[in-house]
DNA sequence: AGAATATTGCTATATAAGATAGCTATAAAT
DNA sequence: ATTTATAGCTATCTTATATAGCAATATTCT
């Protein structure tokens, strides 16, 4: 039996959604591996550089990182030399990026700006424009 | 500090693919929990229903789910009495919707369309026509 | 027909992401 | 000053998916 059978969630916009968010993640994840950096990883370091001093419950409320998850990730990266704490008081540790965190940051940024110009390549012109704020809309609607 | 500093990831398209697909797949399990079924049970009944006799390694080539995976799956489905298998021959089993299965799917089809007519809705009209040939093309070009 | 190869469905286990519950110390609010 | 909220943390659980391999059967090739 060939497999040309009518896919009856080929029609579905969430399946779509989601198959099309399953290959995109599996593939950054598949560049960013020459890192060894995960996309989480990545993101929580584009959030320090973008605003060195920044806290770690601040990153975890924006990118949605469970405090407990943030733990371990936080000392991976310190334990790698990419980032530091400074304690801002008792409590709180403002996060930077270190030199090395600052190189390895620089190919990650290219990684990252390469894979989505390769995505947005793939998409027919005429769609292109439309995709972030689309998609920014299903998110930023969520209850 | 008010959560108001910039989102480094917000103008990343990659990263809005994410978290839309995230809060999508959130809200569809919560939906589907009423009937104590997962996105992947839906998927694949749905995929029964379209077409009668199907069997499991096929449906595991199109929805890419594992046989290994696939197995515990169809074990719990067939012991709720929504589906049935019947031997093709040595090997193969064809895939049936039972009556219950049948009724349950009235449901779960509902609740589809209801998701994806919300999912559309929060889209503003100009963007909305356009997500899923993006969608698709992101997918679909996926090596 | 016989031999080699591929497919189907399966078991058992590993990995990895993320969620839950709860705790201590500190800071902020009343 | 007392209460409440926040920051960071530990330990553990759940869940989805991946890996490795197997036996029986079907298919393909010579």
């Amino acid at each position: 039996m060939a497999d040309d059978v009518t896919d009856p969630l080929e029609i579905r916009p969430g399946y779509q959604l989601k198959r099309a968010a399953a290959a995109a993640m599996s593939d950054l994840n598949d560049r960013l591996s020459v890192l060894d950096l995960r996309q989480v990883d990545a993101s929580v370091m584009l959030m320090i550089q973008a605003e060195p001093n920044v806290i770690a419950s601040h990153i975890g409320r924006v990118l949605d990182i469970k405090s407990a998850n943030m733990v371990p990730l936080l000392r991976r990266l310190e334990e790698r030399g990419l980032i530091e704490k400074v304690p801002l008081d008792g409590k709180s540790h403002g996060l930077h990026l270190t030199a090395a965190g600052e190189t390895i940051m620089i190919e990650a940024n290219a990684i990252l700006d390469r894979f989505e110009t390769d995505l947005m390549e793939r998409i027919p012109a005429e769609h292109r424009e439309h995709l972030a704020p689309a998609l920014r809309a299903i998110w930023h609607s969520d209850t």
